[in-house]
DNA sequence: AGGAATTATCTCGATATCGAGATACTTCAT
DNA sequence: ATGAAGTATCTCGATATCGAGATAATTCCT
């Protein structure tokens, strides 16, 4: 059962995530770069680990990205205040264009993408998929103890 | 309520995979090689393109991993005989032998992984996924017709 | 039977992602 | 106050993955 339930969450996850790389896809933006530039729509300045945690890619990557948002001018990098070790990330006026004119559309593609399930369905699998995520992380070893 | 069910599945997806991928990587064994690995050993003799559908890679991805472990000399090509353009793989003796042996201490990785649900929670969650992701996968446009 | 469309596999070049390690700054414990 | 441990970011080399296209075999349609 275990064996079986991580399979059907890696395919949910897979078919899913083909409807979101396609819906961003026609923009010319691939998943990782929307994640950033969507998290900053929402959230606004936030310094890159912030960002990090939230796209689920390793710290390089990261910065790989937001090399390329800011080389295509979509995003800034400003250096932070109070802690001068991190690097606070915005949208240009570019970037905000972009995002305004990508999200409504992706946001769209996603509520046909899940429609297989009734809201009442959705629902429930939010809060089933939460827990799950929840205990699966905080029963990550960080060292090294497995069976 | 869509998006959040996306943001939700993408963060439970990738917890349980760290799960998965760390009991795997001890045994210096990829994901993705240990999917060919886990099919072959459960089915028997497949063709690639019947490996390929169900470890969720491109077909090119595909061969790499396969040619990887040829090297490796745990798997082994065979071209199909009623059908010419299909290539059969299996286990070699040492291919078995090893997933015999990752096999087990994985599938009670993953039963921890996904324990934060009880076992009737873990069957309503497949129930859940497994027609999210069959409906999802249906609803994909082949060609381009979006909003 | 014969050509068109489909399917299976592979090649090749491009790119996204990782992991380990370097550096600089901050926090914490004494 | 000071040194140790922790955190944020970046660099660099290695590698997994993709996408487009090539080739060959099969199936389908009439």
């Amino acid at each position: 059962m275990p064996l079986e339930l991580w399979v059907v969450l890696a395919r949910a996850f897979d078919a899913v995530e083909r409807h979101s790389r396609a819906s961003i896809a026609r923009f010319g933006v691939g998943t990782t770069e929307f994640g950033v530039l969507e998290v900053l729509y929402h959230k606004g300045e936030l310094p890159v680990c912030e960002v990090q945690r939230r796209i689920l890619v390793e710290s390089s990557s990261t910065t790989y990205v937001v090399d390329k948002l800011v080389a295509r001018g979509l995003v800034r990098r400003r250096p932070g205040k109070r802690d001068r070790r991190e690097v606070l990330l915005a949208l240009t006026p570019a970037g905000r264009r972009l995002i305004a004119r990508i999200f409504p559309p992706h946001a769209a593609a996603m509520r046909q993408a899940v429609g297989g399930l009734s809201p009442r369905r959705q629902a429930q699998a939010l809060r089933l998929l939460r827990t799950l995520g929840l205990e699966a992380a905080g029963r990550l070893h960080h060292k090294g103890d497995l069976p």
